[in-house]
DNA sequence: CTGTTAGCGCTTTCAC
DNA sequence: GTGAAAGCGCTAACAG
């Protein structure tokens, strides 16, 4: 016996009163007597309706309780990045206890034209891969707070990349300081590129620096580098795509492959790092003695490795309370929030 | 400039048109001339219309292109777990290409009532938590699809995780069959009871075992066990609200700090798995020879640890992908998907 | 406190 | 091919 599909009209008539009353026992309860109201609302739930169809309210009204978190990329790829994840539980611990739910939104696609309608804004985690989908959020006319990015006209949650990378970097040049050897540098980077390939970065495959992590984040290695007065030749900057495993392993090959060796491995995410040290180890080489190697984020199994990655720590889940906060309150401010920089045993 | 908010009735008037042209120029090509067709649909562009509301169109069709993604608890708790996130990879590999969004939803939660009226139906990885929730999915008039549990009269998918189970004890009881040593086994079994505390689980707290992957596994072990003729006291085995290294940790202290020490640890995951093994290993336990363990889920991290653990491998991201592909064609299958024993240093 | 009603923006049937 | 109109289920304003 499925159950009736009772609608707020049709229940209203059964019950002897009218719609208004029913739809106020449910939305408005200081619109009727409180007895009223519990008759009225145990009366529903004896008959199994639960209460008004959302989808006709969220027309009627225009909110919905729901808001689409976009992904730097399709779907797939963000659920296996630890600070995404991290990110994501933060929001979700925000947003959830309000009764707000999420709706995952990839980055790849164009615009935002079949899921705007069903959500009141959008949290954007991460410059969305897809550039036309960046002028559609700017150009909405919905609350959006853009992570890791900027968004002209919008909120905005970041850390300070450049300051970040800047420290750990100077503290993977220490140990060459007063030493005999020269620091010989490589960068691992994550996305410097808008291409799926694992490739040598050349100075002219680099668009002008932009507000994106990756090139704040290669800024400020290049600025500590700069300063220790160690070049960098332009073939020793790797893009790797995707924030995992088995491409950060191939970029740490074709990087500890070159001769001479790097002796300093710049990583922009600890993913990245914890491959390029597996991969050394692999090959009898020796962290950090022959290889210094500093990575970015802070996640935990980097902390757990043997040698402990010395890196960038970021509160991914304190990220993701902020920006839902900052969504709730529809404030269009700028945040930046601390980071923390943690000395391993990599360096 | 906010560009004026067109709906299809002013959209169709501007145009000149009728709005149920301009509603089949962008729903149904076939009822007007191809020519007409693009003329509408470039104006329309023009003026910045991006098409018909959404959510409109979803309460006059009934259709959402949504699904939900119901998690066993809160969205916080799951996002961090690598095998549930795999298992989201798949949905959205298969979900994505066809327009279909996922939404998020908690397994906490009393019912579905706040998000039912958006979507098309549920994906539901896990037994939820509340159980309310589960009745209420049963007698839901909408597609819905279980995953690693079962919903009466609905589709499902699954593991076989009772002969999982046994296969990987009889690995870990293996080495035992002639030595001299007798196997002395804890289990660390992962929400085996209903609630958030890390506690030895007694036969009186634990309920008829039911269909619940946990069960399932626990019964896979006792059975492995009781053929090797090897007792379980029944203050061996351990309750952990979570898969997370910090919960497991303390479970793996309390096992291992068992007179006299366990020689065998039987995990529900391997998350689990790897936290007893670095625990062990602080505590200057030599894994396998004093002590065999084994994990549950194929995670790659647990292929890499040294000792690799010896584990259940399944495809969590191909299981996503059926149960995507399921919930797609509407068929109340009940799918048994294989896996796959993978032996590694840790016995 | 209750009942009536307009209308959120759309799809679809029906007559033209 | 087009246009008029009903109605998806609800909320909120308004009159009683």
């Amino acid at each position: 016996m499925t159950a009736k599909k009772w609608t707020l009209k049709s229940i209203a008539a059964q019950l002897g009163v009218s719609n208004a009353t029913v739809s106020n026992a449910f939305n408005r309860p200081d619109q009727l007597s409180k007895q009223k109201r519990e008759e009225i609302l145990s009366a529903c739930h004896e008959l199994g309706y639960f209460g008004p169809n959302q989808a006709a309210r969220s027309l009627r009204k225009g909110t919905f309780n729901i808001v689409a978190l976009v992904l730097p990329d399709s779907v797939e790829y963000m659920v296996s990045d630890p600070v995404a994840s991290s990110f994501m539980r933060g929001v979700a611990k925000e947003l959830e206890p309000q009764g707000i739910n999420l709706l995952l939104f990839s980055g790849g696609a164009d615009n935002v034209n079949n899921i705007v309608d069903f959500v009141d804004g959008f949290i954007c985690y991460g410059r969305p891969r897809n550039a036309k989908l960046i002028d559609h959020l700017e150009a909405l006319n919905k609350e959006v707070v853009a992570v890791d990015f900027e968004l002209k006209g919008q909120a905005s949650v970041n850390i300070d990349n450049y300051q970040a990378a800047y420290e750990v970097s100077k503290q993977a040049l220490a140990a060459f300081h007063d030493a005999a050897t020269q620091a010989n540098v490589a960068i691992l980077g994550l996305r410097l590129l808008d291409t799926d390939l694992i490739c040598r970065v050349y100075d002219h495959h680099l668009p002008k620096l932009n507000t994106s992590i990756a090139h704040q984040r290669l800024a400020g290695f290049r600025q500590a580098l700069q300063e220790s007065h160690i070049a960098l030749s332009d073939d020793k900057t790797w893009n790797i795509p995707e924030s995992s495993e088995r491409w950060a392993r191939i970029a740490a090959k074709e990087a500890l492959n070159v001769q001479p060796r790097p002796n300093v491995l710049l990583c922009m995410s600890d993913l990245i790092a914890l491959a390029a040290a597996r991969e050394a180890l692999e090959q009898g080489i020796k962290v950090p003695e022959e290889l210094k190697i500093v990575g970015f984020d802070g996640i935990d199994e980097a902390q757990l490795f043997n040698p402990a990655i010395t890196t960038i720590h970021q509160n991914s889940e304190a990220k993701g309370q902020r920006a839902a906060e900052l969504f709730m309150s529809k404030q269009k401010q700028q945040l930046i929030l601390p980071f923390e920089l943690k000395v391993g045993q990599s360096t």
